[in-house]
DNA sequence: ATGAAAGCGCTAACAC
DNA sequence: GTGTTAGCGCTTTCAT
C-alpha cells in the first residue's frame, strides 16, 4: 500500500459499502457491533485519515476559525490567542492565524477568506473595518464574525470586551487617592475607539475630583515605547510638571519610566506612573508596574465561545459582553511628596 | 441571486464553459482577450470567490501550513511567528496554530493534520517528538516538515537554528573580559537539547578562561521566571557567590535581577546578568538586559522559505541553516568589584 | 442496519 | 483558445 487509504479501501476490504465505512468511522451510532468493531480496526490498521478537503467540501463546513489581530508580534495577544486556542481545539476547530497590520486592504482579505470556506467563522480583534463602498456593501451583521477586545460601531457584530472608560477611571482615581493633584495621561492614538474610552476614563476620575487638566498634560502616544518617552519628555517640560502619568498602555509607560530614569526622577519618588493591560512580565519589572489588568485569556475564551454558539445556529447576542478589569497596585505609585 | 455563485453560473451567464472560467479566474494565460474580461467582469460583478475546499480536493494540496509551538502564550515565538506569517502570506499559504504545550499526544495530532489535508507542510518549534512505536512507524524523513529554534535529531527534518553553543560561549566571555572570575550559570531544562547546547557553551568557554564551576555554580532552571528567583538565591547563599550570572533566557535573568534585587544587591555593580533572547521590552528593563539576540523573525522567514522549497518539490537541505546571533551588551554587565 | 447513488465545486486531461 | 468529461474523497438522502 504506497497510496494514502480512502472509505473505498476500507470498505472493499471489509465487504461493506463505503457509506458504512463513513458512519461507523463518524460514530453515528447506526452501525452495528460485528460491522462497527471490524471497521474500525481495518481503519486503524491501515493508518486511515479522513481527507478534509473532501469533507469539508460535502459538509459544507471547515471546522476552522480565524483569528485577525492588528499586529501578530504584540504581546498584548498572547493571551488572548491562547484563550481562543484552547477554545476552539477543545470544539474540534482548528485556528487560522490573520495579521491585519492595519491594513484595510488585508482585513478584507481576511473577510474573503471567511466567504471562501477557509473559515467557518472569525474573531476580530483590529478596531476599525475597511471603509470601501464595495466592502461595505457584501457587509451582512449575521456574517459568523465577534468583535473581541476592541469595539466596531455600526455593523451589528457581537462584542466581548472591557470597560475601557471605567478601568481606566479605576486607575486615575488610584492616583487620586494617593494625593495626587497634578495627573497626566497619555492616550493611545485618538479617535480609535479604544483610546478615546480611555482618555474619557482619565477625563471622568479627574473631573470627578475636581482637578483641573492643564493645558499640555493630556498628550497624545501611539501605544509604542518611544512615544511613552517623548510624551513623558514633553510633560516634564511643562512649567508645572505632573507628580503622575496613567498611560494607555504599557509598553508607553515603561517608555515613559525609562525616560523619567534617564532625567534623575526616582519612580515612585518623585513621579508615579501607572499603566494599562498588564504586559507579560510587566511584574517583573523595576519597579514592578501598577496597571490595569484585563483578562486576557477569557477574552479569548469567550469569544470563541459566543463564536461557536454562532455556528451552531445560535443567535448572535445583541448586547456586548463587558468582562471585569483588575487594578494591580504595584511599585510604580506612591503618595507624592510634600510640595 | 441568493445562493453562493460558483463557476457554473458564471459560465451559464456568459455562455461559455466552466473550465474556460477556471481558466480565467486562475490567470493561466489561456483564455484569450475578449473572453477574459469578460469574465473577470462577470465574477466581479458577481462578487465570486472560488470554494477552496472544492479546490482544494481537487488540487489535493491545501495551501496552508501548520505552525507548531511549545507554547503560544510565550513572547519568545512572538517574532518568528510573525516571519512565518509574513513568508506565507507572500507565497499564497495560510497559517494554521498549533500548540504544543510540551504534550506529545497534541503533538501526535499536528501530525495527523498534516496527513489529513489540513496543512500541506509543517513548522515544528517544539524540542522532541512523540515516541510511541506507533508514532514512530509512521514518521518519514520526506515529510514537508522543517524544525526551527530547537533541534530534533534523527529523523532527518530540515533544520534552522543558531549556534547555541557559540552564542552561550561569548555572553561568558563577555563577563570574562569584563574582569569577572566567578561565574555562576542558570541553565534550562536539561537534557532538551537547548538547554544543554547553552551550558555547555557556558563551561567552553569557563575553560578557555581557565575558571574553575565550583561545586553549585551550576544551577537547573525551567526558564521560567520564578526558576531564575530561585536559582539566584541558591547562588547567593553559596559560601563564595559569584559576581555574574549567565541565565539561559531572559525570563530567567528577570527573575535572578528581581530577586537581587531584593537581597539589596545592585545590578550591575554587586552582581552582572546576561540574559539569552533579547525578548520584546528587554531593552526596557532598568537596568536594559546584557544579553544574546537571536533573528528570530529571519528564523522564521528561513524555516518558511524552506518548506516553500520543499513544497514545490525542491529536495530537503540536509545541512542545517545556522544564522547568526548578536551580543547586546546593556546596563546589567560591569565590571567586578575589587575583591 | 446497510447499500446504492448522487453530488458538493472545482480543475485537469484530452479533444477539437 | 475553448469545450467535454471525468473525478478528487467524502457524506447523505433514499431505498431496502
Amino acid at each position: 500500500m504506497t497510496r494514502r487509504p480512502k472509505i473505498k479501501d476500507i470498505a472493499e476490504r471489509l465487504g461493506v459499502s463505503p457509506a458504512t465505512v463513513s458512519r461507523a468511522l463518524a460514530d453515528t451510532g447506526l452501525v452495528a457491533e460485528p460491522t462497527l468493531s471490524r471497521i474500525r480496526e481495518a481503519a486503524s490498521a491501515l493508518n486511515y485519515r479522513p481527507n478534509v478537503s473532501a469533507r469539508n467540501l460535502r459538509t459544507r463546513r471547515s471546522m476552522a476559525v480565524l483569528l485577525v489581530v492588528r499586529d501578530i508580534g504584540n504581546p498584548f495577544y498572547l493571551d488572548v490567542v491562547k484563550g481562543v486556542e484552547a477554545a476552539a481545539r477543545a470544539a474540534g476547530y482548528a485556528v487560522l492565524m490573520g495579521n491585519a497590520e492595519n491594513d484595510p486592504e488585508r482585513e478584507t482579505e481576511y473577510f474573503d477568506m471567511l466567504r471562501d470556506g477557509h473559515a467557518d467563522g472569525m474573531i476580530l480583534m483590529t478596531g476599525s473595518l475597511p471603509s470601501t463602498p464595495d466592502f461595505r456593501r457584501h457587509l451582512s451583521p449575521d456574517l459568523p464574525v465577534v468583535v473581541a477586545l476592541e469595539m466596531i460601531e455600526g455593523v451589528g457584530f457581537p462584542h466581548v470586551q472591557i470597560d475601557n472608560e471605567a478601568a481606566a477611571r479605576q486607575a486615575v482615581e488610584h492616583l487620586v487617592g494617593l494625593g495626587h493633584r497634578r495627573i497626566a495621561h497619555v492616550c493611545g492614538p485618538v479617535p480609535e475607539e479604544m483610546s478615546v474610552r480611555r482618555r474619557e476614563g482619565y477625563r471622568a476620575a479627574m473631573q470627578a475630583a475636581g482637578l483641573p487638566i492643564p493645558e499640555g498634560y493630556e498628550q497624545r502616544g501611539d501605544y509604542l515605547l518611544q512615544s511613552g518617552r517623548d510624551a513623558c519628555r514633553r510633560l516634564l517640560a511643562l512649567p508645572e510638571p505632573p507628580t503622575a502619568i496613567f498611560l494607555a498602555n504599557d509598553e508607553m509607560a515603561f517608555g515613559a519610566i525609562h525616560e523619567l530614569r534617564r532625567m534623575g526622577r526616582d519612580v515612585p519618588g518623585d513621579v508615579s506612573v501607572v499603566g494599562f493591560d498588564d504586559l507579560y512580565l510587566s511584574e517583573a519589572f523595576f519597579p514592578p508596574l501598577t496597571t490595569v489588568a484585563q483578562p486576557r485569556a477569557e477574552i479569548g475564551r469567550r469569544a470563541m465561545g459566543m463564536l461557536l454558539d454562532m455556528l451552531s445556529g445560535g443567535p448572535a447576542p445583541h448586547d456586548p459582553v463587558i468582562l471585569p478589569t483588575t487594578l494591580k497596585v504595584r511599585g510604580t505609585t506612591a503618595a507624592p511628596k510634600i510640595s
